[in-house]
DNA sequence: GAAGTTTACTTGCAGGAAACAAGCAAACGC
DNA sequence: GCGTTTGCTTGTTTCCTGCAAGTAAACTTC
């Protein structure tokens, strides 16, 4: 009926406008746009393992629904956070990037990783961790130096990047 | 029927048991606990606004309903964020602390106040915002011991602290 | 010591979001 | 043309949220 690029403006116009912020706590506003258990995660996916399409969210191991996956990523489209074009080497294919605000969620998602990496029983190894928390600045420099090259090699080996983007 | 102290305790005991994580990323992990729009805000007001008692999160200005917050407090200390006890001066108060766990949200919790300060219309004054993104170190470390002391003092005065703790 | 107030909740209900399953159109590969 | 892949959408059912109202226990006042 309609294109799918021309479906998902206007969703995400619909959308954009629920109900006002609570307070003006940058806080709360930002736990406004990602305050669920899903978008941090596909933002994670997008700065550390170089996933682009939507493929790759479904199968990260996560188990999201494909109708929560093409929410999440319209609302974060909506929010700014990342930015969607259509991949030249096949128009079937959308490709997800970040926007420099959805990188500069990197300190926020180090350190979540390092409070979890650090309470809870993980798959992590501690070694990687440790050195994390010590290599603060230089961790935030790599991530950054990725995005900004549009390097999708995964920056923790050990979690996997896309599997078989070329199938 | 009850004493309100077991009524919570059975709630805890029952509620823990959900569905298994969904992957080993400490961050997923993290969300399991905080992934939603209430929990950090409760995580907040207890660590930089000075807030322990049921009543001064109700009238946070965020504008949460009793049963989500008594809900959320409880998922928080089962989680081991924080800690309850009646409060000694009047056995109808609970008093909230953050635990160490709790309390070592504080980096997340402040990179996600320099983010949303950056990126969306705050509230929030620039100047203290800029600051806050220079001194880190120093910020994590005052949190670290208001928390250690006890000290109920709001570090952030233009957030308002607990109202009328006294009336 | 009875009556009212405060505190920290619980319960009931309606509406919305999430999970699950299925379907579908456009773009490719042959 | 024909089957496949990709990125979705559309139901359906189930679970979760949020609001309004209510409640029990602990205080306060008289």
């Amino acid at each position: 009926m309609f294109p799918a690029s021309k479906l998902r403006y206007h969703r995400c116009v619909k959308e954009k406008f629920r109900a006002a912020p609570r307070s003006g706590c940058p806080v709360s506003i930002g736990l406004e746009i990602f305050g669920d258990r899903w978008s941090l995660l596909i933002v994670r996916d997008l700065m550390v393992r170089g996933f682009r399409r939507f493929k790759d969210f479904l199968e990260s191991g996560e188990g999201i629904a494909t109708n929560v996956l093409a929410d999440r990523l319209r609302k974060l489209e909506s929010a700014g956070i990342l930015s969607t074009r259509t991949d030249p080497d096949d128009a079937r294919r959308v490709l997800y990037r970040l926007t420099e605000k959805g990188i500069d969620l990197a300190p926020t998602l180090l350190d979540l990783l390092v409070w979890g990496a650090k309470h809870e029983q993980t798959g992590a190894p501690c070694a990687v961790i440790a050195e994390m928390a010590n290599n603060r600045a230089t961790i935030l420099a790599e991530v950054r130096r990725r995005w900004e090259a549009d390097d999708p090699t995964p920056l923790l080996p050990w979690l996997g990047g896309p599997r078989n983007s070329r199938r």
